[in-house]
DNA sequence: TTGAAAGCGCTAACAG
DNA sequence: CTGTTAGCGCTTTCAA
């Protein structure tokens, strides 16, 4: 029942010794044995804690760390969250979420409210880049790491991955494997992923041995199953009115891809019989699946973990700003692209 | 590049007023029309933005409330993260993520941990509840609310929901469309879940009427895909080999539910044709699968919701303590347990 | 090694 | 309505 919380100051009378003795005693710097025994006697005897606003006031540390997601909820920003969360801890860092999908108007007025000095650091991975975003970045007054886009020219420490260049590995693999009509269902091409994605399929179709391989893009409303069903129905019906029918479908996510799956098996294809599909971030979901899920993952997980590793060395240990770090796109090749299937699902811990 | 943060005395300086006044201007109390507007003009000048720490220490409350969970990266967490999030953020409260997976040892060195003052409450769904448990939520110098196990006759203010009538419900209605010999696929005992989920598929197979379609339980390693899996092959052999093959599988969670639907596969058994399978969670992951998985909802999402009130009221409301709410299970009946198939999937947004 | 004292940035008595 | 002052709990100079 909420006891009254010991202060430093009681346990310096406990002890009978000074508040800076007592301070040094527990911190273990500067005091001697009798001393630090004497302290900690009185220290446990009252069950003090040391109260982490008030060090927090006089060290100008919070020890707490935001991550900034327009959407948590998000299985690419969980993942990422898990990663820096991992890396964070054990270092004595609180992990404070932060999301543009509550209050807050912007991210812009996200990054603003640092200022507030309620963490050390920020890890952000925006939707969009714009210059607002970026002049708020470089006024912040706590270092941040960008999650998305390189800034690293801006002087902003940035996590980046090629999303551009895992949609050409998804193409290439599926022209490796045989098929020679390939369509793209992309999502919003207003988004920093949709525009990166949308680049990827169109250099990758654009040389001269791939362009008739070309079956398409067709853009759904958002990245979500239900978007992409409804998509992948109007590409493939796209495709067959041109009597040209497609053979594989390159989706920009695994829930996209997912949708492209039951449009599949609405019309009665097989897949990957008749249509192979691939997907975009690797997700549990498209792990599981039936079948499993052929998809580029582009390393949330890593990038969350170098982003930990970026900030705390941001913060502890006085890093230079502006460096920059990415990660590749790695395809990982399952049931949904080849005809002989591979091993199966990795899943995870689950319940509650 | 990390401006040098105007602090509320500079502001005084800069409009030529008091400390206080330039305080109360700004918390728009007690200050008059021009003090305000001369105020207000002093702190736009220089970009000010009042210090939480500060603020925090004289205040004493952080504006931030925990939510501490065993493992962040499970779907049914994150679910409540999402809402608890919904529901505090509006009101000004920050929400740091905590985890025992990280580095404090055990869940009561959580609860203690509260005693840095760091947090104005918390919101912790532990995976077990012991006497310890209880001492230290008791003894905890901020509000608590505990999601899981009702603990409202200590005073604790609990959110609870009920597994295992929702085991039943799923039992139930498998009998109800028809299917005679149902097995159950269950996760370890020895988890809160675990011994919850059991006791409700011992229930409902206990009167007479249904006695006779217990088809055994097989417990999994855990609540994995890959272990329901294996777990499903032992449990539909074992009612093989008695003669008495099951029509119909009852699992613990999505992810088991998902393992017996891959073993049916691998075993040459349609879903829902030759069996039915029924999960627990409502994951996203289950809405999207093919079959869509018919699935026992625990409301998480509620759950989180209605914790984040609870603990809302003990700390800006200053309600009495030792409040206790529960959300019902209800089935959500889909693909894989009925042959005439239900509408889709509703899915959600994704992708970075 | 220890103690006294200052002060982090803020709000809330208390006087005027 | 405004200003003066104390003080939240802690760390860290500075002297002794």
């Amino acid at each position: 029942m909420t006891s009254p919380r010991a202060t430093l100051i009681q346990v310096a009378r406990r002890a009978g010794v000074s508040l800076a003795s007592t301070s040094r005693a527990l911190h273990g710097t500067g005091a001697s044995p009798a001393m630090v025994e004497r302290v900690r006697a009185a220290a446990e005897e009252l069950g003090y804690r040391p109260h982490e606003t008030g060090r927090s006031l006089r060290m100008k540390r919070t020890f707490q760390v935001a991550f900034a997601v327009a959407d948590i909820g998000n299985p690419v920003y969980i993942e990422m969250l898990t990663a820096i969360h991992a890396v964070l801890a054990p270092h004595g860092y609180r992990v404070v979420v932060m999301s543009t999908g509550g209050t807050v108007a912007s991210t812009v007025d996200l990054v603003h409210s640092l200022d507030g000095g309620f963490v050390d650091g920020m890890i952000i991975s925006p939707l969009r880049v714009d210059d607002a975003f970026v002049t708020a970045v470089e006024e912040a007054t706590v270092p941040v790491v960008v999650i998305g886009r390189s800034l690293a020219d801006h002087g902003i420490d940035s996590v980046s991955t090629d999303s551009t260049g895992g949609i050409v590995q998804a193409v290439d693999h599926l022209v490796a494997v045989g098929r020679r009509r390939i369509g793209f269902l992309n999502g919003p091409l207003d988004t920093t992923p949709g525009e990166a994605r949308q680049r990827g399929f169109d250099a990758a179709t654009r040389t001269a041995a791939f362009t008739a391989a070309n079956g398409g893009t067709e853009v759904a409303e958002d990245f979500t199953v239900t978007a992409g069903l409804a998509a992948a129905h109007r590409l493939l019906d796209r495709a067959d009115d041109a009597g040209t029918p497609l053979d594989a479908v390159v989706a920009a996510n695994d829930l996209l891809a997912i949708g492209a799956i039951r449009a599949a098996g609405e019309r009665g294809l097989t897949v990957p019989g008749d249509l192979a599909v691939t997907g975009m971030d690797d997700t549990d979901i498209g792990r599981v699946f039936q079948p499993s899920l052929t998809s580029v993952s582009l390393g949330s997980g890593r990038r969350g973990h170098l982003a930990a590793e970026l900030v705390l060395g941001l913060v502890d240990d006085g890093e230079e700003r502006g460096r920059y770090v990415t990660v590749g796109p790695e395809l990982i090749v399952r049931e949904s692209s080849v005809s002989a299937p591979t091993p199966s699902p990795s899943p995870r811990k689950e319940d509650a």
